[in-house]
DNA sequence: ATGGCAGAAGCATTCTGA
């Protein structure tokens, strides 16, 4: 089961780039960021040719977020939403369309577009942080111990130095931040582990390309794109990859597809290992 | 310290992104 995540940076500018990436890839579902479109100007029909099912959630001009399903699409959950009757949800965290979540054979797939933040400095990051904490209680709130979880998108935070090309200069500012991951550790907490980890320990790994200062040529990147998976799914992570050529397309994406293979059925071999630390800050 | 590049809105230029 083929399972990926791409900030397209606007769906109808990249559509036909999409199409084809679908058409060489076949993936089951694919989890799209920053589509930057009102529903009602969805490409619908392009997917629904393919056979696929789309769920959006979507706005004008900015965010915006979208799951492709070859699987039938269940209990679907768009923005923020009280499962457990908590106290009502703050508008400032649904205004702007970052998260969608649904049932998709038998695993719950969960799709967000974390704000970018701006500078450390500025209200954007605060509220990056406030909803990275919003975030994190809505997980607690909607998962269940056993459930099996993918959990993706476009997080807008390195994990570790070694995500980033040029530590030296970036370590501490912007997406790599001491407070950012803090914040990315607690949402995930000791539920999720990262899919590119368990294959590949070293840097030199990127998932998003400056379009300025020929940072793509250059492979000056970060790998700010990721595909969490609870740990009861790990033993049947077969591959992480990142579609990094896609990078190089004419008129491009800044971000590169992540994808991975989960085979469901087979649990033969246990990649988990329990001294795994989510990543040192 | 600042701008580089790209997309959307909408028609010149601004806002936003990472």
């Amino acid at each position: 089961m083929l399972i990926a995540t791409w900030n397209v940076n606007s769906v109808r500018t990249r559509l036909s780039q999409i199409i084809n990436w679908i058409n060489d890839v076949n993936p089951d579902i694919l989890c799209l960021q920053e589509t930057k479109v009102i529903d009602d100007s969805f490409p619908l029909s392009h997917f629904e040719e393919l056979g696929y099912e789309v769920i959006i959630y979507g706005q004008k001009s900015y965010n915006g977020v979208a799951i492709i399903s070859k699987f039938k699409i269940e209990n679907v959950n768009k923005g923020f939403t009280n499962q457990n009757e908590g106290g009502d949800i703050p508008a400032e965290f649904n205004e702007q369309k970052r998260l969608i979540s649904a049932d998709i054979n038998g695993l719950k797939i969960i799709n967000v577009y974390v704000p970018n933040g701006s500078s450390l400095n500025s209200t954007k990051f605060d509220y990056k942080i406030k909803w990275l904490n919003y975030l994190s209680s809505f997980l607690d709130d909607q998962l269940k111990e056993d459930d099996l979880v993918c959990f993706v998108g476009d997080f807008n935070i390195a994990p570790s130095k070694i995500d980033i090309h040029s530590p030296q200069k970036y370590e501490g500012g912007i997406m790599a931040s001491k407070i950012e991951r803090e914040a990315l550790n607690n949402v995930l907490k000791r539920r999720f582990i990262d899919s590119f980890r368990i294959f590949e320990k070293n840097t030199g790994h990127w998932s998003w390309w400056d379009y300025r200062n020929n940072a793509y040529e250059l492979n000056k990147g970060w790998r700010i794109d990721h595909i969490y998976v609870s740990k009861n799914l790990s033993s049947k992570l077969k591959s992480c990859v990142i579609e990094r050529n896609q990078r190089g397309n004419l008129q491009p994406s800044d971000h590169a597809p992540v994808l991975i293979n989960l085979e469901l059925n087979n649990d033969t071999e246990d990649y988990f290992d329990d001294d795994y630390d989510l990543f040192e800050i």
